[in-house]
DNA sequence: TGAATACGTTATGTATACAATAGCTGGAGC
DNA sequence: GCTCCAGCTATTGTATACATAACGTATTCA
């Protein structure tokens, strides 16, 4: 077939698993859905290698399931599921609070997490905040995560948060976004805030029983603000991975 | 040609991924060292697709590394990171015992539990151990552990320590060879069987914070015994995963 | 003599053809 | 009428051929 349109910029592998990825992440492909190889290599544009090896990077990430007969299908989470997996990134980020705190951060290494805390400070001067300031919020959160894994200066550590975040909604970005309807949303920003500010104390003074309780105590914040936006079904459409949710569950 | 002999009882991936598993970890693809396809389509006797597959999927797992401009090397560790990948895990295997005590768990679930702590007692009993026990203490302990594991009842939670221990020296009977050259050896099984009662314990009571206290201490102990063993480097050649130390660290 | 470029070789990335299996449907027998 | 078996179809697993890019080497020019 000489119609197919080869985009040679990016690999074809790569090219499939954005595409599949947005296709889990969108709900066009449904919790308990099998894959069909050939419908892949079809919406993707890629062959069925690069397919079949995306499809098996999304396995390894969490987003895919291996049918045992062969093929893979889309998983389907809980809210158990959800929760869990953001206290288990918060004790992660604990843990790599404490190693920086252990090991010692130079003033030099601490800059840019404290740009992002004023940068982020100077949006929640807001009241109440915009659509605009939380868009802008998100990914300053996002960053200052992101810094602070870094800091820990453990390999193993960053690449396991890296994974323990693939979950769309165990990521530092993916479930604030259902919090900002909720109408305690500042106040919850503002706590949120807090625990980052006191972080960093924490690692400057080398506390780092300190520094690990405030990150877990951070991820135990955001799993109650989770549920109470899942309770208050408004807005629901901001959490862009409760595509896979489980329709029937507790 | 027809000289490939083809395996039909499992599949051709999985054989490729198990071969490959096998160079890496007994050394005979050293740290660093780039990973030729063709070469590994020969010595696993698969072809070349399942050969790719099986290496995206050992690269997921953290023993391969992707070269940017193609291809994959084998991933060197530095002392460092086993360490850190131990006390990774076992602050994964805390927050796991905590769930268990926290969400409860029924006697006839800890009964297995129960019943590898008093096997390994048995084991224990002789002084000084054998080289057998020794060997069954090893099964034991990582029976142990993926029983713990499973009461948490958190399948996030049970995924993502399963992939911290696929790193060969992070699992729990990966590096417990090392320590049997220990003169300490059997008093550092005995401390280890403690903590195994004391986890039983605190989760039969629920107490999650206890629970979680004391498996954290003793990824600990595991960490302080792998550097005792790693400065007396004698019988080093019972840590299998030795084979992927960066030769020239710290 | 050294450096740069061009060419060739080798290895990876991609596509497709082939093989085998699992699931489904239809027919036949009890 | 229901159940079981057989054959077919659809989909995955595997093998290989082809394309492309990268690296090394050799030759030439400065």
């Amino acid at each position: 077939m000489a119609e197919r349109e080869v985009d040679r910029s990016v690999s074809q592998t790569v090219k499939a698993q954005l595409a599949l990825r947005d296709q889990l992440l969108s709900g066009t492909l449904r919790p308990g859905e099998r894959i069909s190889e050939l419908q892949a290599v079809e919406t993707t544009g890629a062959s069925r290698t690069p397919v079949r090896m995306a499809l098996v990077r999304l396995e390894e990430e969490g987003l895919l399931e291996a049918i045992p007969s062969g093929g893979f299908m889309v998983k389907a989470f809980s809210e158990r599921d959800i929760s869990d997996s953001i206290e288990l990134r918060g004790t992660l980020e604990g843990l790599a609070a404490r190693f920086a705190a252990e090991r010692g951060v130079s003033a030099r290494e601490l800059e840019p997490l404290k740009e992002c805390l004023a940068a982020i400070d100077e949006l929640l001067r807001q009241v109440p905040i915009s659509v605009d300031a939380f868009s802008s919020y998100v990914t300053l959160n996002a960053r200052f995560h992101a810094l602070l894994t870094e800091l820990s200066r453990s390999p193993p550590l960053i690449r396991q948060i890296d994974r323990a975040s693939a979950l769309p909604f165990a990521s530092p970005s993916g479930f604030v976004m259902a919090q900002s309807a909720l109408p305690e949303a500042q106040q919850i920003l503002v706590i949120g805030q807090e625990h980052h500010r006191v972080v960093i104390d924490a690692i400057e003074n080398r506390e780092g029983a300190r520094a690990e309780a405030v990150m877990r105590e951070h991820a135990r914040l955001a799993v109650r603000n989770l549920r109470l936006a899942l309770r208050n079904r408004t807005h629901l459409d901001l959490l862009p991975a409760l595509a896979l949710i489980k329709s029937a569950n507790d």
